[in-house]
DNA sequence: CTGAAAGCGCTTACAG
DNA sequence: CTGAAAGCGCTTACAG
């Protein structure tokens, strides 16, 4: 078996020129490897194209020069940036944290780092964020959501940057998105009160953003179908979610309407805020109210009483969009477009 | 007033060649000026050696044709990137999502990325983030505390990279770093306790990181001066700060030291969780035992009763140390090195 | 103050 | 399966 062994002129390595940087190039790696920087390249990159006694040869050569390929030198010549921006709309939220933990670590097994930017749940401070990440030329789009400005979804969809929407799922098949139902898992929450014998059940949400509002819904219309609904249980408050305002709100339903016996809170934060204030005002839980949350922190088995809640998936959103957008970048099709990775109702002793 | 006028053969855009991108380039604005691509080059990035008239015709040229420098071919000709590595320990701790806020909020208007890696209060990962990092070459480095792995300092040391250190401030004139002093401040909260009569003063810590212990010094030096310290009074937990965790605390000490008169918290996270928790132990605040935190979050001036704590100047350090990282990453040396920009004893209800 | 040349370190597109 | 050539879009370093 023949294989060519690249000839050109060797040569030594003393007349580094002004600008060279003093890192091994490709060219080093190939020269030692006696191929050309071609081969080099494509042995490096996996390639499968090329005969794997050379590809042996150029990793050798690779590893015994420390090298490392260039990123900007890749994307200029490939015009493919190994960034991907990631927008979330908070980092006050524990969730978007966990989100955030899990899409870095994939992407950074890719080889792709990841670029934050937090739209403060505003779809113009979203669009704003994206056209700026969009001039930087990132290798892909992770968006948080499906409710973005139309200026927005015409950048996404003009452009060819691929995108992954997170945390809801998506109708439109053109689209990709991993995440779960919302409105679903609040229905769920809102049948396991009615189950319980819970009969004035209020929902007290904060932030209010769309996916707290498809909660809400969940919690509507699975108790207008048993003739239950009363929107004067629903109290919504426009502020920042906060175990402090959980506190507040606590106070004011059970100031204003008694007779409640159970309140799903939109979030687990508020939850346990409430959790903590019940005792200040003597009210037992689960005897007098039964409290429910949503997300399952890490703190609300440790509560007490321990809060009734919806395990969410968003470590496995975050894993799971973070891929499906890997395979999109590489130029494939992931199997599934959207994806409903599900949630669990997680029923402790609040209610 | 003669101002050359730039003649090369002026090409109609036709014969755009297969691998450009369509968007307008650096020669597209030249060739729109009459100038030659060097004088739009440093015209574009506000050399001052740029004729007036002749910069003035590039920069409207340069609107005209909506032209964006292309980051990758910039950073692989000048062998600097436009983005800036930031090693925070942890999302989780609301103040560090604020410091962050405050870098890539100046960062961005200087024109450069945030990139960002969660250390989780480990020095080694710390290390391993580092080396990843600079192998996309950033062109700053944000770094969180003085407390670094040999490893670290040394691939600082060694790389020509500007870095600034957050959130205390160094000694070493060498080193640039932006912070206050936190043994200082907590000892201001420590007199203030014992001016307002307190003489069983406990301190309780989570994380105990290196500002924690910081913290802790601050305390023990001011009780011990007086001679005060009791190191039976020292409460120091591993695990993560959280309100929860707070309250656990709080009922550990109150019932191991019931003669405990004031607790200083080392964060305020903590001492919410001790706030929302002692009506259930019946214990009134300020009048049992006195109560302080420290960083004054947002929640602090809500709480029942208000939150006495030590405002800690976060987003003012993010702001300075970013800027002071943009000088040095364009070659300028900062008026000072090192800077202490202190912090504010704000005394509330609950001490 | 301005410009021609060369080069940064890769990959694309083409030819064999 | 491999390589020579050209080019990505800028900036450095030099010359005038």
């Amino acid at each position: 078996m023949h294989i060519g062994v690249y000839t050109e002129t060797m040569k030594i390595d003393v007349s580094r020129s002004g600008r060279a940087t003093g890192r091994a190039t490709l060219a080093d790696v190939a020269r030692l490897a006696q191929v050309s920087p071609m081969t080099a390249s494509r042995a490096l990159r996996g390639e499968s194209t090329v005969d794997p006694v050379l590809a042996e040869r150029v990793n050798a050569a690779a590893a015994k020069l420390g090298y490392v390929p260039d990123p900007a030198a890749r994307a200029l010549a490939s015009q493919r940036s190994s960034h991907v921006a990631v927008l979330i709309p908070s980092l006050t939220n524990r969730l978007f944290v966990e989100l955030l933990e899990a899409i870095q670590q994939t992407l950074r097994q890719g080889g792709f780092q990841t670029l934050i930017g937090i739209t403060h749940y505003d779809v113009l401070e979203e669009e704003q964020l994206l056209r700026e990440q969009l001039l930087h030329r990132p290798a892909g789009l992770l968006l948080t959501g499906l409710e973005q400005s139309k200026a927005t979804r015409k950048l996404i969809q003009s452009g060819a940057t691929p995108c992954v929407f997170m945390m809801e799922v998506a109708g439109d098949a053109q689209a990709f998105s991993v995440g779960f139902s919302q409105a679903e898992a609040a229905a769920a929450m809102t049948r396991h009160l009615l189950e319980r014998g819970r009969r004035r059940i209020a929902f007290a949400a904060a932030q209010l953003d769309a996916r707290t509002l498809q909660r809400l819904q969940g919690w509507r219309e699975t108790l207008a179908a048993c003739g239950r609904h009363d929107a004067r249980l629903e109290w919504l408050n426009e502020a920042p979610s906060s175990v402090e305002l959980g506190a507040r709100m606590f106070e004011q339903i059970v100031a204003a309407k008694p007779r409640v016996d159970a309140i799903f809170f939109c979030n687990d934060d508020l939850a346990h805020g409430a959790l903590l204030h019940a005792p200040r005002m003597g009210i037992e839980v689960p005897g007098h109210v039964a409290i429910a949350g949503f997300n399952d922190l890490a703190e609300s088995a440790q509560m007490v009483p321990p809060l009734t809640t919806i395990s969410t998936p968003r470590t496995e959103v975050g894993r799971e969009a973070a891929s499906v957008l890997l395979s999109l970048m590489n130029r494939q099709q992931p199997a599934v477009a959207n994806r409903d990775l599900g949630f669990e109702l997680v029923i402790r002793q609040s209610t």
